[in-house]
DNA sequence: ATTGTGGCCTGCCCGC
DNA sequence: TGCGGGCAGGCCACAA
């Protein structure tokens, strides 16, 4: 699920308990806190002491993490995996800051926090891969989406030997843009997905810009990573045809992740 | 150092 | 229907 458009949501989601202090604490799987450098009982124990009784002070986004700002200093680090997402008081919030309720599914929560209130913020993960630390480093990750400018991208671009897509789904470097978003950016940018990110210059970054600013705005006023062109044409498929086109949409691997593009107009 | 790959973990879908 | 393989939008450790 979660690229930065749901990391959005998910913070909207959390909005509401800021100013709310922390009264209970339950870590379903502690595989939640497996990047710790230190046991897991010592980590636990740790993530205890500075969650209980904090109040919520701020939330942000970088990317795809969530920060959540604590009383005492300290901060909460949340992402989410492939399938993870929050839910607070059975409702989850889009990006845009609507709501709408969702049914809990007990066998999937991996953390639940109750605030003051009665309010309970509860995280469902169905495959295990979201996580959670305390202050992390925040500047392993690169400029969000939503703030680099033509400037940075164009110097980010040049140097680097990287593929393409390799370098935009690289949160160093730009935070908060996946497979799918990739996929679209580099569609709507008229790039092929396996150039070095260096060899584009000129009109292609033109494209390529135009196709960045394009798909963060289509992705954000509808509410969702796969809300691109590429995907809802449901030609981001196997045998499927390019809508603009009309040539087969070919499927690759670069960076290791699966990548649809159209050879015909992305070059 | 930078870049690319494999694997984690679970659930789902497709083809036999 | 039942079963195995492939695959999933993220991220990390590791190799080249």
């Amino acid at each position: 699920m979660p690229e930065f458009v749901e990391v959005e949501a998910y913070a909207n989601t959390v909005r509401p308990v800021i100013g709310r202090a922390i009264s209970g604490i339950d870590i379903r799987d502690e595989r939640l806190l497996r990047r710790a450098d230190e046991g897991f009982e010592v980590e636990a124990s740790h993530v205890y002491g500075v969650l209980g009784g904090a109040v919520v002070e701020a939330v942000r986004r970088i990317g795809k993490l969530l920060l959540v700002d604590l009383s005492g200093e300290h901060t909460m680090a949340l992402t989410f995996g492939l399938r993870g997402w929050l839910m607070l008081d059975g409702e989850i919030a889009r990006a845009d800051g609507t709501r709408r309720r969702r049914e809990a599914q007990a066998e999937h929560v991996r953390l639940a926090i109750e605030f003051d209130g009665g309010h309970r913020l509860v995280l469902e993960d169905l495959l295990r891969l979201a996580t959670l630390e305390i202050d992390v480093d925040e500047t392993r990750l690169g400029t969000d989406i939503l703030a680099i400018d033509k400037t940075e991208f164009r110097e980010l671009l040049s140097r680097s030997r990287a593929t393409i897509k390799g370098l935009l789904m690289d949160q160093r470097r730009i935070a908060g843009i996946g497979n799918l978003i990739a996929d679209e950016i580099l569609y709507q940018g008229k790039v092929d997905p396996r150039r070095t990110a260096s060899d584009i210059e000129g009109e292609d970054l033109d494209h390529l810009w135009t196709g960045l600013r394009t798909t963060r705005e289509r992705v954000l006023e509808r509410n969702g990573s796969h809300q691109g062109v590429l995907i809802q044409s449901g030609s981001r498929e196997r045998g499927e045809s390019c809508p603009r086109c009309d040539v087969e949409i070919a499927r690759v691997k670069v960076g290791g992740r699966t990548t649809y593009f159209c050879p015909e107009h992305q070059r």
